[in-house]
DNA sequence: CCAAAAGTGTTGGCTCTACACCCATGA
DNA sequence: TCATGGGTGTAGAGCCAACACTTTTGG
């Protein structure tokens, strides 16, 4: 392949801007939020690490997009999606000019994940604390990702995409206090998140090594808006 | 043309989706929130209202496309900048699959304003309380557009590239209660703004009809996060 | 002198934070 | 019985919202 061939087509006129989409995978497990990163096993990148995505196909929505590049990369289809930003530096990619569409994908149980193949020769959970160096601008993407995840903790619901569906609220504060990086109050933090009567307590209960925890449910699993931290 | 030149090249592939760039130009007149529409001369919206915006060139960024096709609609470039959402449902615009990356453009005056040429036949404001029919899926961005400004009148300073250099509490304060939607208290809200430092008042007075008011300016003119209200 | 907009403080209620002890269980 | 994590209440400080009158100018 020449240098031509990659920015101009055999007339010589320069090509369009391609687009693609790419998922910021996040999961919350052993106490840390960690995300699912595979291995490039061809192209410019080949060797790092990236976020699963590809190029968006005629006809299909960037929604749709998303969910077939996570299929291929083996996330399961129970993943929360939402848009988190476009990022269209044309040299992202030294191959082509490539718009890329990232998302924030949002995993309640790492269970959904199986071995991919194709494009990748690897895939692996990483702790976002200690992310390995990635490919093209993925580095941007997951601070981005992770931005917009501490922001809405906040003022949504949206940490039931994050926890299986009965959980304890040690659970839950322990997700909160990893994901904002600081302490909470335990009595506080449960007084907060009950007076916003987003929960519902279930009769079950937690047994483990020492006394049972309370399991509760998210009332309503799709988004929400309320004032929480 | 036929159908099969919309959706397919002339080898019967289908083609790659394109990428496009549409800018809401929002500025605040005569007490209002107002935006910026073009009237489109050719197309299947041709006779609708629409956003400034077009495709993105090859070795372009976002940014860059969309200060080009504001300027090629006569808005100035001392408008304010920043990505929105990536609109991408296929059929958004019938003839072809356009994926467009719109923007949020506020101007300080709307006397940054030129009529249009080329592919437009007629440029005006409009009070957002009452938009026309627009063409493409632009009255979705409309309502993205004003729901974010509304959101981050809250907690930055983004009222500053809503309005001119020096201005009066007053106008600050009709600012905020026009895209709020509400009436503001006068003493607390100046109290609260004053509170977070990021207003300098000028020795200049604002003189008209009744009593002079004091002018302000804001201490950065660039990006701030600050809890406001 | 009148109309109209600019400017200014206080109080009560509510919310937030800080903080420590007992409970239930498994080992 | 001990170690571990689960569960609970209160008081003081700070913040927010509600509220009305005086000042300054132009006409």
């Amino acid at each position: 392949m020449t240098h031509f061939n990659l920015e101009a087509d055999h007339t010589g006129r320069p090509l369009r801007p391609k687009v693609a989409v790419d998922t910021v995978v996040l999961a919350f497990t052993e106490g840390r939020l960690q995300t699912y990163l595979l291995k490039i096993g061809r192209g410019p990148a080949r060797g790092k690490w990236a976020f699963p995505g590809g190029l968006v196909r005629a006809g299909e929505t960037l929604d749709d997009a998303a969910r077939r590049e996570l299929r291929a990369a083996g996330v399961g289809p129970g993943i929360h999606l939402e848009q988190l930003f476009t990022f269209g530096d044309p040299r992202r990619d030294p191959r082509a000019h490539v718009v890329s569409v990232a998302y924030l994908g949002l995993l309640a149980d790492q269970g959904e994940v199986s071995p991919p193949a194709g494009k990748y020769v690897d895939g692996r959970w990483f702790s976002v604390a200690a992310l390995p160096t990635l490919g093209y601008d993925h580095s941007l993407m997951a601070r981005r990702a992770v931005g917009r995840l501490r922001a809405k903790l906040g003022y949504t619901n949206i940490a039931c995409n994050l926890l299986p569906g009965t959980f304890t609220f040690s659970e839950l504060e322990t997700l909160y206090a990893a994901v904002l990086r600081r302490r909470l109050d335990r009595r506080n933090f449960r007084r907060r998140i009950l007076a916003m009567n987003i929960l519902r307590r279930t009769a079950a209960m937690r047994r483990g090594a020492h006394r049972p925890a309370c399991l509760y449910r998210f009332a309503q699993r799709t988004a929400q808006i309320a004032e929480i931290l």
